[in-house]
RNA sequence: GCCUCUUUAGCUCAGCUGGUUAGAGCGCCGGACUGUUAAUCCGUAGGUCCUUGGUUCGAGUCCAAGAAGGGGCGCCA
C-alpha cells in the first residue's frame, strides 16, 4: 500500500499519473460513481471515481455520508467541470462505517443550534471545519506577529491567588469537600486548610502578571484561557474563553492604540492571505443565509469585502467626551430612539457603540479617555483628574473586541485609586512593589480571541467559534 | 440577573376561531441511473404533537407549572 497523501497537498501540486492513497470522510456519493472525500487538510474535497463493476456492491453500500474510507488509485485529470483532478479508484477500504439510520448528521443544511448539540461531529461539516482551521490560523498568526516583533510569550497562571483582578465573578478552585468544608470559629470557610492554604480562583485575566513581565522583559504577551463566572447569556460571551494580552514597557496610550490597530489588521491579513478557500466558503454561506431575510437587515458588505475594508482604512479614533457629543447630536438621540441615556459619566451602551461604528464612522472605532469612575483601578489617571487613559476598540457586529489602557505607574496615585475603589492593598502587595522598585510607564490591552474569530469568520454566535463552548448551564463534551 | 420567543417525523417547519385518520420539503430506506457537483427521477416507511397537571362533550391548538433551546439587554473580552 502506498503512503497516504493529504488532499490539500495533492491539490496544490497534483502528481498526475501517479498512484496515490488518500483517506478521509465521505461528504457525498453521487450517481453511484463519484465520492467527494475530505480529510480536513483543507476546505477542498477530492473527487474519487469508482467504476461499480469493479467493486463489490456490499462494499459500496458502506460508502455512506461521513463514513471513513481509504482509497488507492491513479490521479488523473478530471473529465467533469467541478474539479481539475480526481482519483480513479483501484482499491477502496472502509476504515469506519457510519450507519445513516443512526447517525446524527445528514447531508443537508442543518442549523447551528442543532449542530452545537452534536459537537463531537460538527467539525466534519464545511462550516465548522472552516471555522476551526481559521481559529488555528489566527492563533498561529498571534504568535508570529509578536515573535517577529521581539515580544516574549509569557505564561501567566491559570490558578490565581488574587481575588481582586477587577474583571468579574470568578470560579473558585478548591479541594475542600463541598458538603462539609472546614470552618473557622465565625462560621466562614477556613481556606487556610485548602490545598494552597488560601482561597484560589481561576484567572479572569493575565494582565497583572503580564505587567511583571513587561517591567523586566520589556515586551511580553500572554495567550491563554480565562474564566468568568458571570451569568452572561449573549452571543458574545463565554464562561471560558481565550485572551491575548500584550503588555509593553515605555508605551503610552497612543502607542497602545497603534499596536492594537496594527495587530488586528495583521491577524485579518494573515487569514485573507492564507485561508482564502475557507473565507470564500464562509462568505458564500452568509450570503445564502441572508437570502431568507429582509433586505434592510442584510449586511451591507460581504464577509471578505468587510475584512478587506477593515484592513485598508485607518480606524476612527475619538475620545469618550467626543463620543458623547456625537451621540447627543445624533438622529436617534434627538428622536428618543436610544433606550439608555447618553450623559457624560455613563458608560457607552451597546446601542451607542453600534451607532458610532455602524452608522457614524462605518468602520472600527477606538474610543479613549473614559471617565475614571467607570473603569478599572489600574488605568492611568489623565491630567484632567476626571478621565483615565483607557481605550476600547469597537468592531461592527460584535462590539468591543479589545479593551486596554496605559497603566498607572505612580505609586501614590495608584494607592489612592485602590482606596477609592475598595481594592485591598494586602492582596496586591506585589503589584504595588512593581511601582515602588524600578517602575516605568507601560501599557497593554486584552483581545478577546473568540470575538476576533467571530469577526473574521462572520459567525453570529460565539459558541460556534470555540470547539467546546462553556456557558451558564452548559458544559457538555 | 432581567425581558422575550420557540418546542409537532431523523432535520427544517406548516397545522386557521378547539372538532373525524396530524401534513410538506429535505434526509433515511428500496428501485433506476457510468460524468455527478446541495446530482436527478420513481416509490415506501417514519409521530410519547417536550413533560406534568388543568379547563372542556372533545386539546397539537386554551390555561398553569416545569424542562430544554434560541434572541435581546446588563456585566465584559
Amino acid at each position: 500500500m502506498t503512503k497516504r497523501v493529504e488532499i490539500a497537498q495533492l491539490l496544490a501540486q497534483p502528481p498526475i499519473g501517479e498512484t496515490i492513497t488518500v483517506s478521509g470522510w465521505v461528504r457525498a456519493f453521487r450517481a453511484n460513481q463519484f465520492i467527494a472525500l475530505n480529510d480536513g487538510s483543507s476546505m477542498n474535497n477530492l473527487q474519487v471515481v469508482v467504476d461499480y463493476e469493479n467493486f463489490d456492491e456490499a462494499l459500496l453500500k458502506k460508502v455512506s455520508f461521513h463514513s471513513c474510507i481509504s482509497v488507492t488509485g491513479k490521479l488523473v485529470e478530471s473529465k467533469g467541470a467541478g474539479q481539475s483532478v480526481e482519483v480513479a479508484a483501484e482499491q477502496l477500504s472502509i476504515l469506519g462505517e457510519t450507519n445513516p439510520d443512526e447517525y446524527a448528521l445528514q447531508p443537508k443544511r442543518q442549523t447551528m443550534e442543532f449542530l452545537r448539540e452534536k459537537a463531537h461531529f460538527r467539525m466534519r461539516t464545511n462550516t465548522f471545519s472552516a471555522v476551526f482551521r481559521i481559529r488555528h490560523a489566527l492563533a498561529f498568526a498571534v504568535h508570529k506577529y509578536y515573535n517577529d516583533r521581539n515580544f516574549y510569550y509569557l505564561h501567566t497562571p491559570i490558578i490565581t491567588g488574587s481575588d481582586a483582578e477587577g474583571a468579574g465573578e470568578m470560579f473558585r478552585v478548591t479541594t475542600l469537600p463541598p458538603e462539609n468544608p472546614p470552618k473557622k470559629e465565625d462560621g466562614s470557610v477556613d481556606w487556610k486548610s485548602d490545598f494552597f492554604e488560601k482561597a484560589t480562583n481561576l484567572t479572569v485575566s493575565g494582565q497583572l502578571q503580564a505587567e511583571i513581565g513587561a517591567l523586566a522583559l520589556g515586551k511580553v504577551y500572554t495567550f491563554g484561557p480565562t474564566f468568568r463566572a458571570e451569568n452572561s447569556n449573549t452571543s458574545r460571551h463565554l464562561a471560558e474563553f481565550w485572551m491575548i494580552e500584550p503588555e509593553v514597557a515605555f508605551y503610552d496610550i497612543q502607542d497602545d492604540m497603534d499596536l492594537a490597530e496594527d495587530f488586528v489588521k495583521y491577524l485579518i491579513n494573515y487569514v485573507l492571505d492564507n485561508y482564502r478557500a475557507d473565507l470564500e466558503f464562509l462568505d458564500k454561506r452568509i450570503k445564502d443565509l441572508e437570502k431568507n431575510i429582509k433586505k434592510e437587515e442584510r449586511r451591507e458588505m460581504g464577509l471578505i469585502e468587510t475584512l478587506e475594508f477593515v484592513v485598508a482604512d485607518d480606524f476612527a479614533r475619538i475620545t469618550y467626551t467626543e463620543a458623547v457629543n456625537l451621540l447627543q447630536n445624533s438622529k436617534p438621540y434627538k428622536k428618543g430612539r436610544f433606550q439608555y441615556p447618553v450623559e457624560w459619566g455613563n458608560d457607552l451602551q451597546a446601542e451607542h457603540e453600534r451607532w458610532l461604528v455602524e452608522k457614524k464612522f462605518k468602520k472600527p472605532v477606538i474610543v479613549r479617555d473614559y471617565p475614571k469612575d467607570i473603569k478599572a483601578f489600574y488605568m492611568r489617571l489623565n491630567d484632567d483628574g476626571k478621565t483615565v487613559a483607557a481605550m476600547d476598540v469597537l468592531f461592527p457586529g460584535i462590539g468591543e473586541v479589545i479593551g486596554g489602557s496605559q497603566r498607572e505607574e505612580r505609586l501614590d496615585v495608584l494607592k489612592a485609586r485602590m482606596e477609592e475603589m475598595d481594592i485591598p492593598e494586602e492582596e496586591l502587595w506585589w503589584y504595588l512593589e512593581l511601582r515602588k522598585f524600578g517602575g516605568a510607564p507601560h501599557a497593554g490591552f486584552g483581545l478577546g480571541f473568540e470575538r476576533m474569530i467571530q469577526f473574521v469568520t462572520g459567525m453570529g454566535n460565539i459558541r460556534d467559534v470555540v470547539p467546546f463552548p462553556r456557558t451558564p448551564g452548559s458544559a457538555e463534551f
